[in-house]
DNA sequence: CGCATTTTGAGAGCACTGCTCTTGACGTGT
DNA sequence: ACACGTCAAGAGCAGTGCTCTCAAAATGCG
C-alpha cells in the first residue's frame, strides 16, 4: 500500500518536474520546446522522458491543460473578489485577469490561443478546461438576466438560423442564458481574447503604446455592446 | 545588359520557385516548413537555397510579407466592388473577403496572425502591407465621417489619454477620422480577427456549427457598434 | 527472506533538421 | 583566351524526436 503509493508519488512529481523544467524553457526560449533540453537541465537523458511522456506532443498536451487551469484559476480567482451585484465589475475583473496572466505568460498564452502547432490535434480533455472562462463570462449573463438586469434581445438582431446552436451551447454551459444573450456574450468572448491576442502577437506595435487603457477601453466598450449596466 | 538582365531574370524566377515550393508544403503538411523538404521538391541540394535566402528566416519573412500582400490584395479586391456610398457594404465585402482568404490560406493566416516563431523577429518591412487591411477599413471610416453618415464619437466615451494617440494613428494611415471614431474602427478590426482567428485556430470546435452564420452576424453587430448605416 | 516481476534510467542508433564550408563547373565580360 | 562572378553539389557539424536494448533498482509474492 504505502510502497506503491509511495512509487506513485516519486512518480507524479517526476512527472510535474518534467513539466516544470518545460514551462521554465518555454518562457526562457521560446515556444519550440526541446526534450532533449528538458532532459538535460534535469540531469537525465532524453528517453528516460519516455517513461513519463508517450511523445512530445502528450507533453504539450499536460502544458496545454495546465494552462488552461491556470488561466481559469486566475480568471475565476479575480472575478469571485467583485460583489455578485457588480455585473461590470465582474466583467472588466475578468478581462483584466486575462490580460495579465496572459502578459506574464505570453508563452503559455499563445500556446493555447495562438495558431496550432503544426501535427498536433487537441484531445477531448482539454475542452473542460478551455471552458472555464467562457463559463465564467456565462455565469455574468446567467446573474444579469436571472436579476431582470440584461435584456434578451439588443443590438443586432440574431439570425433565427443561429438561435438552436446558440440555445444548445448555453445549455452545455449549464447557464440559462436566452440565444440572443449568449450571442452577445460570444461577441465579448471575441473581443477580450482578440484584445489580448493582438497586444501580445505584435499587432499593436507602433499603432497603440498605452495598451492598458486601450484594453480596459476596449472591454467597457463591448461591455455596453452586451447590455452589462454600468 | 541584356546578359545581367537574364541572369536576374532567372535569379528572380528561382526565388519565386522557392517560395512557391514553400507555399505549397505549407499548404499541404503545415506549419513547420523544411528547407530540405523544398529543396528536394526542387530537385537541389539544400545548400543551394542560401543562394537566395540568407537563412531560413529570410525565407519566412518572404513568406509573411506576401501572405500580407495577398490577403490585402483579396480584401481590396472585394472593397472595391462594392458602390462607394454603401458603408456596410463595403465593411461586409471586406470582412468576408478576409474571411474567405483565410479559409482558403490557413497556414499563411497562421503565419501572419498566429503565434509569433520562436526566434523570429519581424522586420520592418512588414508593415506596410500589414496594414493594407486597416488603411481599407479607414477608407471605409473616412468616407462616412466625410459624408457626415458616421458620428465623431458614439458609445463608450474615449478617454483623453487615447485621443492623442489615435489622432496620431489616424494621421500616420492617412485618413482624416476622428480619435474616438478611430477606436470604434480598432474595435471592429478587433472583433474581424478575433473571429477569424478563433474560427482557424479550433476555439469554436464543438461549440458553432455554422461558422458562416455566426461570423457575419458578428461583423453586422460590430458595424452597428461602429455606426455604419444600413 | 528470496525469487520473480515490474519499473526505471542509460546508451546507442536512426532519420531528420538548419546551416557552413569547400570544391568544381558554367556562363559572361574584358 | 583568360579571369571573374555566380551557381549547385557534397561533406560535415550540432542539434532534434524517437526507438530499441540492456542493466540496475525497486517492488510484490510465496
Amino acid at each position: 500500500m504505502t510502497a506503491a503509493s509511495i512509487r506513485a508519488r516519486v512518480r507524479a512529481e517526476m512527472t510535474e518536474g518534467i513539466k516544470a523544467a518545460a514551462r521554465r524553457q518555454l518562457a526562457a526560449d521560446g515556444a519550440d520546446l526541446s526534450l532533449r533540453a528538458i532532459a538535460r537541465e534535469l540531469g537525465m537523458v532524453s528517453s528516460a522522458i519516455y517513461r513519463y511522456f508517450a511523445s512530445r506532443d502528450e507533453l504539450l498536451t499536460a502544458l496545454i491543460v495546465d494552462a488552461y487551469n491556470a488561466l481559469g484559476t486566475a480568471a475565476e480567482r479575480a472575478e469571485a473578489e467583485v460583489a455578485r451585484d457588480d455585473l461590470l465589475g465582474r466583467w472588466l475583473a475578468t478581462c483584466h485577469a486575462v490580460r495579465d496572466w496572459a502578459l506574464a505568460n505570453p508563452h503559455e498564452y499563445a500556446l493555447i490561443y495562438g495558431s496550432p502547432v503544426p501535427g498536433y490535434r487537441a484531445p477531448e480533455d482539454t475542452i473542460p478546461p478551455a471552458s472555464r472562462v467562457p463559463v465564467l463570462i456565462s455565469g455574468i449573463l446567467r446573474d444579469g438576466y436571472a436579476a431582470g438586469r440584461l435584456p434578451a434581445e439588443s443590438g443586432e438582431p440574431l439570425p433565427e438560423s443561429l438561435r438552436p446552436e446558440l440555445t444548445t451551447v448555453a445549455e452545455q454551459i449549464g447557464a440559462e442564458v436566452p440565444p440572443a444573450l449568449m450571442a452577445r456574450g460570444m461577441t465579448a468572448w471575441l473581443q477580450l481574447f482578440g484584445a489580448v491576442s493582438f497586444e501580445l502577437f505584435g499587432q499593436l506595435n507602433n499603432v497603440i503604446e498605452d495598451r492598458a487603457a486601450f484594453f480596459a477601453y476596449q472591454m467597457r466598450a463591448v461591455a455596453r455592446v452586451v447590455g452589462l449596466p454600468d
